[in-house]
DNA sequence: AATGTCATGTAACTAGTTACATGATTTA
DNA sequence: TAAATCATGTAACTAGTTACATGACATT
């Protein structure tokens, strides 16, 4: 039981409920808001290859018409469980510290994998996270700011906004799903 | 003349103007809001190694009877100037999409480094590459929004926001440094 | 004396990068 | 038919990860 990487991850959850091609997914990456994951064919052949060793999705020669040949590939059982665990894993405050990007791509698929409940979990354990880190690095900047380089003091003041914004953005998100909610129970 | 790793840059501009051992910079990384590095020695160590090959750090040691003997480092004038070039660099959208840490790090060190009317002139193509990105974020979630999942377009609105409000600090920045620049030219 | 933390390093592995190779299918 | 682009892959290299090794010094 390997793990997967954070791309391997990212395939994963476009592949859930669609079949595509290595350079359908590739053209994912050069295109769409996803272009912080390389979209170079070293990268995501391999990483497709790795997927398929493991089971985790399998790929069917597409001899449609419309379609020059080549390989479409679809998730394995094993493969949506694996994405589900992934996207259930518990929010921590050391994802804030590494970067809250993988958490968004891990949202960014959950409520279409795993429903509206769990993606209001999810966003709960944001925010909680948030207010369990924001303090601490307000904390940290009352503390070092006099002594720190202006630019340096004004990157950590960016960085404390977004967190900032992004629990405000949590929290209007969970209203959002909340009023939903209540309309179709 | 080998790439400098994002670790390395790192390590260099942390080094600028002090000198620190292996395992003050590992305490940074733990326990600084330069959180999103490893602080692990496999990564640090050969990292250091790597920058006093190419002659950008050297390593003295440091035989001072408060501290356990160990080598620290300083930059060496070559280091220094791999530095400034680098945060010299030009801003471009490509940075935006990547991933604006790069960015905020090099920025975190420019005023030390490079002085204040650098890095005003590098906020401005900060401002102009997310003034050049921002619309066309937008209008891929106009066309789309409607198409994705539900909490697919939160996120991507999340990412929106976040543009919006690093725009808003961008300009802000530099009205404080313009301000300063007025009081004392 | 024993344990813990300071401090530096190494080894095996993994995944990503750049650059190239290959052939099929459109388009000019 | 020549050129461009579709589509998949491979090879060499690099940097980072986890885990372990090592020894000096401090604390009890």
């Amino acid at each position: 039981m390997n793990p997967i990487s954070q791309l391997g991850y990212a395939l994963l959850g476009l592949l859930h409920g669609q079949t595509l091609s290595g350079y359908d997914l590739r053209k994912i990456f050069t295109s769409t808001a996803m272009g912080s994951f390389s979209d170079s064919p070293g990268a995501i052949y391999p990483a497709l290859a790795r997927l398929e060793n493991q089971a985790l999705i399998e790929g069917t020669v597409a001899d449609s018409a419309s379609m020059r040949k080549g390989r479409v590939f679809h998730l394995t059982p094993t493969g949506a469980e694996a994405l589900r665990s992934w996207l259930q894993e518990p929010v921590t405050t050391d994802d804030m510290v590494r970067g809250v990007g993988v958490l968004m791509l891990r949202f960014a698929f959950m409520d279409h994998v795993l429903g509206p409940a769990h993606t209001v979990c999810f966003l709960r354990q944001f925010a909680e996270a948030i207010t369990a880190y924001l303090p601490r690095l307000e904390l940290y900047f009352s503390i070092n700011s006099a002594k720190m380089p202006r630019s340096a003091r004004l990157a950590l003041g960016c960085g404390i906004q977004e967190y900032a914004m992004r629990l405000k953005w949590a929290e209007s998100s969970i209203q959002e799903y909340e009023r939903e909610m209540r309309e179709k129970p």
